[in-house]
DNA sequence: GCCACGCTGTCACAACGTTGTCACGTTTAT
DNA sequence: ATAAACGTGACAACGTTGTGACAGCGTGGC
């Protein structure tokens, strides 16, 4: 899920907050202070999600988002709304600016994580993903496909988000709760063996073509990919 | 960076915001609304870092960071002290309270991460992600490897952590007792001749490219591990 | 609607690695 | 020489991971 994600926020220390967050998260983040500049950098370069806040000076956010959805290059940007208390909220659902979810401040960046990834997921589920590949090992998220050495692979779900983040994230161990944060979410509630039984079902679709040896157990510590033995 | 930090703090939102960020950069967070409470965690398990509200109800965080100043066990324990105005932070300067370093509210994710690493790397370097390597002898956190020379070297996890811990403090001679505590933890109950056996263990798995000259016996006094013969 | 199918999460058990301790051999200092 | 300190191999208890099976769930075809 490295996305592109344009941050309209006026307020120095709410947009630093966001943007930080987003990046820790894997994203790349772009920063606008004001709508006109916003609507510069969309002109720029299309992101994958926008962050808005409400009110802003000059035009407000509201107004940014029906531009957004007046323009048909911009109007599949989806657009998760920060607002700064809960009438407010109400207020804006009935004017129906056509945001894909909101944020209420204060709000915790678990709470921005978990919808950035939920929009993303539902509105730009493959628009993000670059090719990976190693040793021989492809994986290529725009046509949600595995090739090991020529030879297609077949894996489920959860099992390509798992090789994908993996792969991404090689020569370096993560634990299973680490694993499920990444890939499964953050705000739910699996048994970490169960972490255990998708990277044998990884390991098997791999097996074909070898590349299971590329996905190592390091004991009383996660698992790791790696190319080196 | 796997470090435990404890973070004490009583309101629930900036408790929320501290945590998480701990936690996205790998860190291990618990949680504490008072300084009572802190005490109790503490008196459980010894945390690598804390994070301590300079105003908390009840006992303040300035008597907290004395009472762990105070007690042998948690003397060595690295203090971050969170500050509500900059002119209370030179108050609390004056008050030569211990802290290892002060934030002023309000502030940023990433400069609370930019601290925690630096009080980290000066005060347990064990329990950083940065990789070392002394004579030859890499040690990688992050991928959980040991390389001797390019080869990669095989070692439990007991035996890795004692390896992490004395390259990260070398040229110098610990005890049975403070390997104990530092690398099993503090208020486990093991025979002292138990350091030896994993000393062994740790010298037969860097046998194969000669590293196991690094790690010496100072007779009567314990182990060290230095680059010069 | 109904059914077949694939996917998911969990469990129980097997397989394997790790740990702490002991007993005994070896070295060192006085 | 003698006692203390350290090295080393063996081992049983323990913890961690691999694996097959299974029931619940949602989806798409009919």
């Amino acid at each position: 899920m490295a996305a592109t994600i344009l941050v309209v926020e006026d307020e120095p220390a709410i947009q630093e907050l966001i943007s930080y967050n987003l990046e820790l998260a894997g994203h790349n983040a772009l920063k606008a202070q004001n709508a006109e500049q916003a609507l510069e950098m969309v002109r720029t370069a299309l992101p994958d999600l926008v962050v808005l806040d409400w009110m802003l000076p000059g035009m407000s956010g509201i107004e940014f988002a029906r531009k957004l959805r007046a323009d048909k290059r911009t109007q599949a940007v989806p657009v998760i709304m920060l607002t700064a208390r809960a009438d407010e909220r109400d207020k804006l659902q009935g004017l129906e600016t056509g945001a894909d979810d909101y944020l209420t401040k204060p709000f915790s960046p678990r709470e921005l994580n978990a919808r950035v990834k939920a929009v993303l997921r539902r509105r730009a589920p493959q628009a993000t993903d670059d090719p990976v590949e190693i040793s021989g090992l492809k994986l290529d998220p725009a046509s949600h496909r595995v090739i090991g050495n020529g030879t297609p692979l077949a894996l489920g779900p959860t099992e390509f988000r798992l090789l994908h983040f993996l792969m991404t994230h090689s020569e370096r161990v993560y634990s299973r709760t680490q694993l499920l944060d990444q890939v499964w979410g953050d705000h739910i509630f699996v048994e970490e063996r169960t972490v255990d039984v998708h990277i044998r079902r990884l390991r098997k679709a791999l097996e074909p073509t070898s590349h299971d040896r590329l996905i190592q157990t390091v004991r009383s510590a996660g698992y790791r990919f790696s190319a080196t033995a």
